[in-house]
Order: C-alpha cells, then sequence, then structure tokens
DNA sequence: ACGTTCAGTTGATTTACATCA
DNA sequence: GATGATGTAAATCAACTGAAC
C-alpha cells in the first residue's frame, strides 16, 4: 500500500503506478500449499518511510514495493499548483513579485466585460494614503477598511453602489468598535476578494520569500506578517485535509486487506484439509523419489510445491481467479506428476565438467 | 544569532439551530 | 402556524507561542 502525497511540489506520477500490479509471491502472501508446513513466514512487516515535506509515503514489505489494492492511492488537488478548473477562471487576479503581470487598466481593456483586480492601482492608492504609516496602519483593526477597499477593486463583483457603501458602513463601525478597546486581540475577516488572492499565491507558491512576502502584503494592503500568518494556516489546512484523505485511504486499504487476508486463510484450510483427505498421494513409491543430494529436495515435491505456489501467486488475482486457480491446484495433486530426475544446477554443472 | 516553518493553542467571529414570546 | 428576537454550541479562521531546524 503506497501513499504518495504532494502537498509542496507538483503532483508527480506515482512511481509504483507504473508497475502492473504483479502477482504476489508466495513468500509475500506466507503461503506454502507444498508440504504442510503452513508455517509461511509471514512477511507483514511493512516499514512506513515518509519524506519530510515531499510526503511520500511508502509502505514496503521485504519484497519491495508492491500494491496491496487496485484502488488509485488518493492525492488530494490541495493546492499549490492544483490546475485550475476550465470552468472557474481564475479570476483576474496577478502576483506582485510577476514583472509581466500587470493587469490593464479598465479604461484600456482588450478584453470586453473585464474589469479586471487592479491590485496596482489599488496599491498605489493605498500606498499613497498609508505608506507613512509604515505598515503599521495598514491591517487591523483597519484592515477591515482595507478589504472594504479591496472590494471596490475586484471584477466581477456584481455588487451595487449601494452594497459597497453598506460594506463601507460595516468596515468602519468594526474599525471603530475595535479601536474602542485596543488591549484585546482583533479578528481580522480578510474579505473574499484578499481571500482569493491569496489562494492565487499559494498556487504559485505554498511558501514565500521575504520579498514575495512584502510584495503580497503591500498589494492587498496587509502587514506582511498577516500574509505570512494567511500561508501558515493555509499550509496547515492543506495538511490537515490531506491528513484526513489518507485516513480513509488507509482505512480502505485496511478492510482490504482484512478481506484478502480472510480469502487466504481460508484457502489455505481448504488445501490442507484436502492434504488430509488425500492423504495416499503423499505416499510416493521410494523408487520414484529422487533426492537431490545439493540442496536435498524431492523432485517431486518440488514439482508439486511449485503448483502450489502458481495458486498462491494467483493470489491476488480475482476471485474467480483465485477459483480457477485453486482448482487447478487440487486437479495437480490427483495425477501426481511423471517423476522426473531432478538435477540440481551445481550437479548439472559437475557432470558437464567430468 | 537570526529567520523561517510547524504544531498546538487562543480567541473573535460566523453559522446553525432551538426556544420563546 | 408564521415571524422575529434571543441564546447557545459548533465551526471557522486570524493570530499567537514555543520548539525545531
Amino acid at each position: 500500500m503506497e501513499l504518495a502525497l504532494s502537498l509542496g511540489d507538483a503532483p508527480k506520477p506515482f512511481t509504483f503506478l507504473d508497475k502492473t500490479p504483479k502477482a504476489v509471491s508466495n513468500k509475500d502472501l506466507g503461503f506454502c500449499m507444498g508440504l504442510g508446513s503452513g508455517s509461511g513466514g509471514s512477511s507483514d512487516d511493512k516499514t512506513v518511510s515518509r519524506e519530510g515535506d515531499g510526503r511520500r509515503e511508502v509502505i514496503r514489505d521485504e519484497g519491495g514495493e508492491r500494491r496491496v489494492s487496485s484502488d488509485p492511492p488518493v492525492q488530494l488537488e490541495l493546492l499549490p499548483f492544483s490546475p485550475v478548473p476550465r470552468s472557474h477562471p481564475p479570476t483576474q487576479l496577478r502576483f506582485p513579485w510577476l514583472t509581466d503581470n500587470l493587469v490593464s487598466e479598465p479604461g484600456s481593456s482588450d478584453e470586453p466585460g473585464r474589469s479586471g483586480l487592479n491590485v496596482n492601482r489599488f496599491a498605489a492608492a493605498a500606498t499613497a494614503t498609508e505608506e507613512a504609516d509604515d505598515g503599521a496602519a495598514l491591517s487591523s483593526p483597519n484592515s477591515t477598511v482595507s478589504s472594504f477597499q479591496m472590494d471596490f477593486c475586484v471584477r466581477n463583483s456584481g455588487r451595487t453602489k449601494r452594497d459597497l457603501e453598506i460594506d463601507a458602513e460595516r468596515a468602519c463601525s468594526r474599525a471603530s468598535d475595535d479601536d474602542e478597546n485596543g488591549s484585546t486581540r482583533k479578528k481580522l475577516r480578510l474579505s473574499k476578494d484578499q481571500s482569493a488572492f491569496l489562494e492565487e499565491s499559494f498556487k504559485e507558491h505554498s511558501t514565500l520569500n521575504p520579498k514575495q512576502k512584502l510584495a503580497l502584503a503591500k498589494q492587498l494592503n496587509l502587514r506582511p506578517r498577516q500574509v505570512e500568518v494567511w500561508f501558515q494556516n493555509r499550509r496547515a489546512r492543506t495538511k490537515l485535509k490531506q491528513t484526513e484523505v489518507d485516513c480513509e485511504y488507509l482505512k480502505r486499504c485496511c478492510e482490504t486487506l482484512t478481506q484478502e487476508n480472510r480469502r487466504l486463510q481460508k484457502e489455505l484450510q481448504e488445501l490442507r484439509a484436502l492434504k488430509t483427505s488425500q492423504p495416499f498421494y503423499m505416499q510416493l513409491p521410494a523408487t520414484t523419489l529422487t533426492m537431490c543430494p545439493s540442496c536435498e529436495r524431492v523432485a517431486t515435491t518440488t514439482t508439486t510445491t511449485t503448483n502450489s505456489s502458481n495458486a498462491a501467486t494467483n493470489a491476488t488475482a480475482t476471485t474467480a481467479q483465485n477459483a480457477a486457480a485453486l482448482s487447478l491446484s487440487k486437479a495437480r495433486l490427483y495425477p501426481f506428476p511423471q517423476v522426473q530426475p531432478h538435477m540440481h544446477p551445481q550437479a548439472q554443472t559437475h557432470q558437464a565438467a567430468s
């Protein structure tokens, strides 16, 4: 079972998806039908590796990576870099650090109907009035006012002049309320437009360098600290959501594995019962047995074991396939195969040399 | 030493719902 | 029964803190 998370990076193809779901070896399954050891070393010891913010989690077993579920791993488009749906084209948001992102003036709009968020114009206006305040006055409680200011600049608001006036009244009211008790922590609600702008920025960069932070703060009329905090919280939210998705996925995997385990146990039981009820098939005439002096394995047993292993190998196939494989395994137990002298490779080499 | 990120927490605000007049 | 005011719990989210790197 693998989990591949990409929070901070562009979604990468999962390497394990390149691997066709292979039949699992009997070693992996700890399933041995051959000669009744039945112990089948369980190799369920899985290790979980987790790589920092690459967020790639791999649960592997001794045999290396393998899939246990046909379900594709869940990967959230949690941003950044998640493509914006075509049906919801991005708002005309531009990033201060991208010099070629200047928004055209509404008057000179090449695209009819697009007023555009002229953040530059906005920033210029804001800067003109508040630059002298050294940023301290840019934010809460004044940020409620700044949010209001943003509203004026955002396209597609579809709001009437009266709506905006109401916003302004509310903003002024809240600001004055805040002023009354300056000691308490101010709770700022970023405007939708500010949030949207920050979201767009987050798509580009889940973290900000100081330059980007400053530029963004200036454009949104917020303190750099506010921008920083917003990005912190945004990353935390992303991680939380991804964790929830991971949990769901792990739960599903667990259920699948439990079912698979039950099925294999049942199959093993069936094969053991079969062996018990037909013991004479295992009582081979001594003359037909050939033991390899080197590996001390009986040739016929090897053949049988191999066939049994095939059944185990098929264990990850569909139920129908498994049933067929099981039938085949059983069938092969009855007509005991023609005993062929087992020649160990080393013996072969030795024989050839002599 | 400094800056940044993260995990955990706090507290203001919003939202949904229930109750009552 | 419909409506509006009120209270409350839960959810949301900006902001803070301290540890780790």
